[in-house]
DNA sequence: ACGGGCGTCTTTTTT
DNA sequence: AGACGCCCGT
């Protein structure tokens, strides 16, 4: 017997020794997919004669790809010799990259994320003198994407809809901004999809040549194929028809992103001699947690019949608490964490708080720092999306494609270089009228006459930092020419000159910028501006989040996809939260909540904790919302009410207020409000220098003139003071560094 | 005419 | 937290 099929049930046999023709594996939670797709790649590498480089892999996240890499290279003990393993995205990618010009792009062009698209959206709305209250940049953003999911040519969409005006001038918009987006020589996710099938389309010897390679190919998570996404893997796999694709329709939660069930449950139709194997068998939950996912997910309809079932018995209750408010839920789970830390040893690293909406993390962080626990965030703020972070990548793209307009605008003017909204308006014209780049049209700053001297001459400085740059493209590695590019902006001596706490943290994001560039020099082949960009743009939060070791995750349902903890919470589990309001007119869409909810609660290994709150301070407003319709739906006998240490916070929650009254029988670390003593030596303040810091004292900064210190936290160099200040707000600072003196 | 500042809105989920 | 529109001061 091979190797491959060591220690694997009957299931997972039959489909690792199925390895031509077509086959669905539907593979319950928790069943060993992972497993089964490895076993299964080094199984035809082993019998069947074939290099690495004739196998594809699609997954739909890196993390996926990254885990499926390490665990094949340990397998087959060697390295993956060509073999493709990555996203369906950065696959479309590699194959853009070399050919490309053949639909009209350079291979330099960039890659658009949802806030480019948003701002390019905002640019055609204008400019088809389109009021952005009716139509709104995000709902744009959602028609043009669908379309594209469907592969509905801009053109294609205007025919259709050509009944209906509003339709149609959707549809106008989506032709401008695919236009646009040319002109730019950029593409946005979607186009990386649709434009390598049109390639294939239009050159069906570059198709040809990709389907001769690729002589067996698999899919995860096909339940989550839109049907451009389909169609591409149809394409790649029509002549070897060697496809074979994992996946669980009881885990579709990608509808509104334009996955489609039906690729799933239609499997058998489309390959009419496919193979379906069900892995049934759940290694990962307790029986208990199993059953009552099962419970919940059985009130959907339409599903593939399955039952999964365990070898594991009985397992602790899933535990139910009904919270005040959002702060009592926080607490509850503070302390819970704690329980578990001091008494059944359990692992930080063991634990997961799971949620329906990035904005619930908010409360949970400011509880899990003052109990210094650990804690990790994934999504949410991206680290790349960083104001800072963004900036520089916006040069960047640059310095590889000029024509990127969203980018030049975005920081002609960061650091402030007095080039201010009018004198952009006069290049944007410019740039229409003649139809060239805003760059180029910046370069012809001269020939504008509406223009000033003075902002021809910042104009003109603009420029030629940026030619310097471009100059130097070629003879710099990556990383010298990120030095040049921050000593020629200026950008972090600016911040610091700012000595307030979030430009310390911007210069600290800066830094780990530097070292994401130092690690990709190291570890990738191509070290080329572009292949950089490219990483940057498809990597998302999730994929990075690894290294912090030993610490609790918080991240949202979808998130979670495809992980599991031995303890994890569900919380926020209230009507219009989740299932969250918008889906619950649809059936459709309602059923696709819950297939979240069986998410959820499937990534649990050991213990389950459920919670939901009574009121909700939510977008500003406190909401009473009933306990989640899957809650009800979860069978009576396999819960408990854990409403022993309930703490009543009253029903006006606020952050902060009588927190250390709250706070009883949790152990937590109390805030440092220490009153510091200040060095005497303090730099450029001849006048009084102050002995210490009280709140309440009063001080003057070089740029924030007069303002009220009204928070001290910190000690030492540390000591970090919140100051009101009477213009600007209140400003976090280091006290020891800022430019400021007390005054009376 | 120009630039800067303040108030408002965002957001459901992600490559 | 950030982006943007509107308003005000120079």
């Amino acid at each position: 017997m091979s190797r491959f099929l060591e220690g694997l049930n009957d299931r997972q046999k039959e489909a690792v020794r199925t390895i031509n023709g077509p086959l669905l594996v539907l593979a319950g939670a928790g069943s060993g997919k992972t497993r089964v797709l490895t076993h299964r790649i080094a199984y035809i590498i082993e019998n069947q004669n074939i290099r690495p480089a004739e196998i594809m892999a699609l997954t739909f996240t890196n993390k996926a790809a990254k885990e499926m890499k390490e665990r094949l290279i340990d397998l087959i003990d060697g390295p993956l010799d060509g073999m493709w393993v990555s996203t369906f995205h950065s696959i479309c990618v590699k194959i853009l990259r070399r050919e490309v010009e053949k639909l009209g792009y350079t291979s330099s062009f960039v890659i658009y994320d949802g806030q480019d698209q948003k701002t390019l959206i905002k640019q055609c709305i204008k400019e088809k003198n389109l009021d952005e209250k009716s139509y709104e940049p995000n709902v744009i953003r959602g028609f043009i994407s669908n379309q594209k999911d469907k592969l509905i040519t801009p053109k294609e969409a205007f025919d259709l809809n050509f009944k209906d005006y509003r339709e149609r001038t959707k549809s106008e918009l989506y032709m401008l901004y695919q236009k646009k987006l040319k002109d730019n020589n950029a593409m946005d996710f979607d186009d990386l999809i649709v434009n390598t099938i049109k390639l294939f389309k239009d050159y069906p010897l570059v198709l040809e040549y990709y389907q001769e390679r690729f002589k067996y190919i698999l899919v995860d998570e096909y339940q989550d194929t839109n049907k451009a996404q389909y169609l591409l893997v149809n394409l790649l796999a029509y002549k070897h028809h060697n496809l074979c694709v994992v996946g669980d329709d009881d885990q579709s939660i990608y509808g509104w992103r334009g996955a489609d069930i039906r690729n799933i449950l239609d499997f058998e139709k489309d390959y009419i001699d496919a193979k379906v194997v069900k892995l049934e068998q759940n290694y990962r939950s307790t029986k208990n947690i199993l059953d009552a996912a099962n419970k919940v997910i059985a009130n959907n309809t339409g599903r593939k019949e399955k039952a999964l079932w365990t070898a594991e018995e009985g397992g602790e209750l899933i535990k139910l608490y009904n919270a005040s408010n959002e702060h009592d839920e926080a607490i509850f789970i503070v302390k819970k964490i704690q329980d578990a830390i001091e008494e059944h040893y359990k692992e930080y690293s063991d634990i997961a708080i799971l949620y329906r909406t990035n904005a619930q993390s908010r409360v949970f962080e400011d509880y899990l720092i003052k109990s210094t626990i650990p804690y990790k965030i994934v999504g949410g703020l991206k680290f790349y999306d960083r104001k800072e972070v963004k900036d520089i990548i916006a040069y960047m793209r640059i310095l590889q494609n000029p024509n990127d307009n969203i980018s030049v605008k975005r920081i002609i003017n960061v650091p402030k270089r007095g080039i201010g909204k009018t004198t952009i308006d006069k290049l944007e014209q410019k740039s229409l009228s003649e139809d060239i780049s805003l760059f180029k049209a910046a370069m012809g700053n001269e020939n504008i006459d509406s223009l000033n001297n003075g902002a021809k001459k910042k104009v003109q400085g603009f420029v030629e930092k940026i030619r310097v740059l471009m100059s130097m493209k070629e003879s710099l590695s990556l990383s010298e020419l990120f030095e040049k590019l921050l000593e020629s902006t200026q950008y972090i001596e600016i911040l610091k000159d700012e000595n307030t706490i979030e430009a310390l943290s911007r210069i600290d994001n800066i830094e780990e910028f530097k070292s994401v560039i130092v690690e990709f020099e190291k570890t990738n082949e191509d070290k080329s501006i572009e292949a950089f960009l490219a990483d940057v743009s498809l990597m998302s939060d999730l994929d990075k989040a690894e290294d912090v070791e030993n610490s609790i995750t918080l991240m949202t349902l979808h998130s979670a996809k495809g992980l599991e903890f031995p303890m994890v919470f569900m919380v926020g589990m209230e009507e219009s939260i989740f299932p969250i309001s918008r889906a619950m007119n649809t059936y459709e869409e309602l059923e696709e909540e819950r297939r979240l909810c069986y998410v959820g609660i499937t990534r649990a290994k050991e213990e389950l904790y459920i919670t939901n709150a009574e009121a909700r301070m939510l977008y500003g407003r406190t909401s009473y919302n009933p306990k989640s319709r899957f809650i009800n739906e979860l069978p009576l006998n396999l819960t408990e009410n854990v409403q022993d240490r309930k703490i009543n916070v009253g029903n006006r929650p606020s952050k902060g207020v009588s927190f250390n009254d709250f706070f009883k029988g949790v152990n937590y670390k109390k805030s440092n409000e220490t009153i510091y003593k200040q060095p005497a030596k303090v730099e450029e303040m001849d006048e009084e220098i102050p002995a210490y810091w009280n709140i309440g004292d009063k001080v003057s900064h070089k740029l924030f003139g007069i303002g009220t210190i009204v928070q001290l936290k910190g000690e030492k160099e540390g000591l970090e003071g919140h100051v009101a200040f009477e213009s600007k707000g209140i400003k976090k600072l280091m006290l020891h560094f800022a430019p400021i003196k007390k005054v009376k």
